[in-house]
DNA sequence: CTTGCAAGTTGGAATCATTCCAACTCATTT
DNA sequence: AAATGAGTTGGAATGATTCCAACTTGCAAG
């Protein structure tokens, strides 16, 4: 079961959603509350059954629209693997994806700035990019492993 | 019209195929060839489509066929974009890719080994990685462009 | 109040890329 | 001439996502 959010988070997502014109409704809050309950970039589908036992009226269709929103207001971040289904990440610090293919799970990787600005170096002239996904496929020893992830 | 491969590239179809135990068919090659001969990314309608015009007869589950096929033997690999259908590329030197949102075409960045060696680098231990995908997304100012990509 | 509006939600139908499958072809082996 | 096996084919099935029309809710206007 989903607690509800801290006062920091609903302030989070209340004021995100404000700048685009939208409201916070209870199923937003929940959504919400189970990215940032377990950041393990969960499927539409873990969403759903996730915020279902909090709001056992939620529809899927809704489960797509607030995620949407979501990305639509920088909350959240679209996390893809070849044609696997769309994750969700509430991490929004600068960081790229590893994809453990054994266990299918995918670890949030640190992105050093220095990384970051040596390959936009490498764009050509007139290529201007707003965004950089990096993932890296590969196995991992799960053998020390931080808490988060999944 | 496609034309028919090359000796040089003929040659590479059927010492990679046969690597794992397979044969060059007149469907192979003509979906090779159309690779080969717009190196534009294309999906795998757009494939099928073009290989139609040389090979009417040609069946799209053919077409997906050939395409695993090569991808597996390391003739071509795949490029998603977030949920956009797959498109296949012959490239085979490492490189990032450039999504422009404009077009909606893709292009090939070339990675200079430097950066690779610095993105294995910031993965921490226990982390292995086969391959790394890095895609850029945003504008670029089609103004003096390489003949290739699309 | 109560009417009307706009935003949000809902369930089900529709879409679309991809995968699956059983029948068929064709070259080669026995 | 029959059997084998890889490859191909068209159509059906799958699965994630999108679409849509009806319904709800909160709030503003009369």
């Amino acid at each position: 079961m989903i607690q509800s959010l801290s006062e920091h988070d609903r302030e989070k997502l209340q004021d995100s959603l404000a700048q685009s014109g939208q409201k916070v409704t209870p199923q937003r809050e929940i959504v919400f509350a189970v990215l940032l309950a377990k950041r393990d970039h969960p499927t539409v589908e873990d969403v759903f059954q996730r915020a279902r036992e909090s709001m056992p009226g939620l529809s899927l269709a809704t489960v797509y629209n607030c995620l949407e929103t979501f990305v639509g207001c920088g909350l959240v971040r679209q996390v893809n693997h070849e044609r696997e289904s769309t994750r969700y990440c509430p991490n929004l610090a600068p960081h790229a994806h590893f994809r453990d293919e054994a266990t299918g799970r995918v670890h949030d990787i640190e992105l050093p700035p220095e990384i970051i600005q040596s390959l936009r170096s490498i764009l050509p002239p007139g290529f201007n990019s707003e965004t950089i996904e990096i993932s890296f496929h590969g196995r991992s020893h799960e053998a020390a492993q931080h808490p988060s992830s999944n």
